[in-house]
DNA sequence: GCACCGATGTGCT
DNA sequence: GCACATCGGTGCC
């Protein structure tokens, strides 16, 4: 009998998993979402992402977060006030803030807390282990090799989005609701004590010293060079 | 492998 | 105007 860890509190680094089943039928609950970003952040290494369209479903590995905060984090979205395009942030917990960027490129994040404490998790890269052809379709045909191109599918915010087909159009999507078009597990196995580094976010100019990214230690699918551990 | 740069839309200082 | 939670190409090591 499985235990319904995924509606615990607390995240389960350092348990002992019971098996799982073969399908992520298991949804993380709001509960899990409803603490302060940096500490679901680590948590949400190893889970499993996915969007279903009438194409099929891709699902990712998660391998790459970073937290973002409210007022107190002048990096983050929120740190301005409350906007049209930032309002999901503002919201419970477990929905889905998706915003474009740089012309081009949109970023999904998954928000944390409650109502009025805005806060949200960055999916910054992933493995893809379901829909791998569907998600190569929706990305550019790069002149890279096979293996380089299976690494790159999600290997960064912006790709990721892209193989899941994530637009706008997912903003406010709640991920903890059976059925929504996005939706997120629990590690589909036992991995074990994964090993989790951390370090300042990418991309950033304000706040740039918090070590707020968090990723799986030597994993090839990780978005940016892991020059700086910290722990 | 690494550095640089242009493409592009949106939301602000 | 300009800064941006980016990416893919090119050029070089």
């Amino acid at each position: 009998m499985p235990v319904r860890w995924a509606g615990r509190r607390q995240g389960w680094r350092g348990r002992t998993l019971p098996t799982m089943p073969p399908e992520p039928a298991e949804l993380l609950t709001r509960a899990f979402f409803d603490r302060p970003s940096a500490e679901v952040a680590p948590d949400l290494l190893g889970c499993v992402f996915w969007s279903d369209s009438p194409k099929g479903r891709v699902a990712v590995r998660l391998v790459e977060v970073e937290a973002y905060e409210g007022e107190s984090d002048p990096a983050s979205h929120a740190f301005r006030g409350q906007t049209q395009r930032n309002a999901v942030m503002f919201g419970p917990a477990g929905h889905a803030y998706v915003y474009f960027t740089y012309g081009m490129h949109f970023c999904v994040n998954l928000v944390c807390e409650p109502a009025g404490q805005p806060s949200a998790v960055l999916l910054r890269a992933g493995q893809v282990i379901e829909g791998a052809g569907l998600a190569g379709e929706r990305r550019p045909v790069g002149r890279s090799p096979a293996s380089a191109r299976e690494r790159d599918l999600a290997r960064g915010p912006g790709r990721l989005c892209q193989a899941l087909g994530i637009d706008r159009a997912f903003d406010g999507t709640d991920v903890c609701a059976p059925g929504s078009a996005l939706g997120i597990g629990p590690p589909e196995t036992a991995e074990g004590a994964l090993r989790i580094s951390r370090g300042p976010r990418i991309g950033i100019t304000r706040a740039a010293d918090r070590p707020l990214r968090f990723w799986l230690t030597g994993d090839r699918h990780v978005s940016a060079h892991q020059r700086v551990t910290a722990g």
